[in-house]
RNA sequence: GGGGGUGUGCCCGAGUGGCUAAAGGGGACGGGCUGUAAACCCGUUGGCUACGCCUACCCAGGUUCGAAUCCUGGCGCCCCCA
């Protein structure tokens, strides 16, 4: 059993905050286990990176022997997250979101441990509560608390929109807080108000409070939003291993530190001496990002995958040569084809202008070979067969329907 | 309930009767350079087998030879007063 400090040590990797920081110390210090709470918002069936960042803490959590509740914000999706700036999100139906929860679910224990897990759904307690009681509950905030939140009060400022429902949103999760009895509750740290929530409903219920622990925001391959499949930006747990592979080789290089300590499970030893290296460039950034890489695709995909996807990258992008795995696409024959509407049916373009365009940019190859500028319509022995390449890393090899 | 404002392409944002498929920026995509990083440079960015045709500036009508621009009626959003 590590001390707290050693505890510490290892729960503030990679945090933001801990809030406050004593009290989860004291906590520590008693020995027991901690209950330590996550509340998750079934909408996105597919998890990404970023998903996986407080999924990693909470194991952390785990190997240091607390144990995990693992809400599904099951009623709270229909209400929808307000600091998702997503104006309206449709509202889900029931099933929509059993079925989100049990991807979320099925994902989540490729990280958690599920002997330490306790799953709960907060429609449970929130279904249930009468209007009455709501009252009671939403009594103990006050608006101009409320409007403190960061989103709310910047949206107030600039005159857009709020509803009121929404302020619905931080009470619900608080409320989670305290039907679970939760001793820590991780979030982003955009969720610091509504963690803060939780700590102050606990104890006006007269409940010890919990410690509030915010993680990073972890930005998308684009470097700059934080990841999310809206912004195009995010890397998926469900991703192929190659595409992972592909994806976190193109992160900027100042993001480096932040994926190695968020979204590996190295040690915080390990972690400290490749940011060392980062920092006094003893080791090419390349080769550091090509093991954060490998890294990531081991956690998701098992060692084999790992190399195995680097040397499919290595064969594409430095050899420049065409993927051993190109997939046939099945399309009907015409002669002469006509080369927008082909990319359009390979999935390469939305639309024949897009593919025009592609063409016309000089991102069209046919067994390696560069289509020239203007060329739309090619004889059928011209793409029968052969392996088309649009940009750097779309292939598909073309093969007769009938 | 009353008054005012606003609605443009993926986003922001010009444009107040023809020269506007719609300035500018961002993003995205493609090319170059590289480490598929960043920075930088270049190109493209409504649809269509395309020197042309079609659809477009919240929606529906109208005025006009001609409307994103004017009028009428809707709808959405914002603000102020009550």
């Amino acid at each position: 059993m590590l001390t707290p400090e050693q505890q510490m040590h290892v729960i503030e990797s990679g945090t933001e905050a801990v809030v406050p920081r004593q009290a989860l110390l004291d906590k520590l210090a008693t020995g027991r286990s901690l209950r330590i709470k996550l509340g998750v918002d079934p909408t996105a069936p597919d998890l990404h990176l970023g998903h996986a960042v407080p999924l990693r803490k909470l194991r952390q959590f785990q190997d240091l022997g607390h144990t995990v509740v693992l809400i599904i914000g099951d009623f709270t999706a229909l209400i929808g997250d307000p600091s998702g700036r997503s104006a309206t999100r449709p509202p889900l139906t029931v099933e929509q979101i059993e079925e989100n929860a049990q991807t979320y679910i099925a994902q989540a224990f490729r990280i958690l441990d599920p002997d330490r897990t306790e799953l709960r759904r907060n429609s449970d307690w929130l279904a249930p509560l009468g209007f009455a009681e709501l009252l009671r509950l939403t009594s103990r905030f006050t608006v101009a608390r409320i409007l403190e939140r960061d989103d709310f009060a910047k949206r107030y400022a600039e005159q857009r929109p709020i509803s009121l429902h929404e302020f619905l949103y931080p009470v619900a999760q608080a409320y989670d807080s305290v039907i679970v009895e939760a001793d820590v509750e991780l979030g982003g740290t955009d969720q610091l108000f509504n963690l803060l929530a939780g700590r102050e409903l606990m104890e006006k219920h007269g409940l010890e409070p919990q410690v509030c622990l915010t993680l990073p925001l972890l930005e998308g391959t684009d470097g700059v939003q934080k990841m999310s499949k809206s912004y195009g930006n995010a890397i998926g747990l469900t991703d192929p291993p190659d595409e992972m592979f592909g994806k976190l080789m193109s992160i900027p290089d100042e993001l480096m530190g932040k994926y190695y300590r968020l979204a590996t499970p190295l040690s915080i030893e390990e972690l400290e001496t490749v940011e060392a290296e980062l920092v006094d460039g003893t080791v090419h950034p390349g080769v550091q990002k090509r093991r954060l890489a490998r890294c990531v695709v081991e956690v998701y995909h098992g060692p084999q995958a790992a190399i195995d996807a680097e040397a499919a990258f290595d064969r594409v992008f430095k050899r420049h040569e065409a993927p051993v795995d190109v997939p046939d696409v099945r399309v009907e024959a015409s002669d002469p084809v006509h080369l927008p509407a082909l990319l359009k049916e390979l999935g390469f373009a939305p639309s024949n202008g897009e593919g025009r365009r592609l063409i016309d940019g000089g991102g069209i190859r046919i067994d390696g070979e560069p289509v020239a500028v203007g060329i739309y319509n090619l004889p059928w022995e011209a793409v029968s067969g052969r392996v088309i390449q649009a940009g750097k890393r779309h292939f598909a090899r073309v093969v007769d329907r009938s």
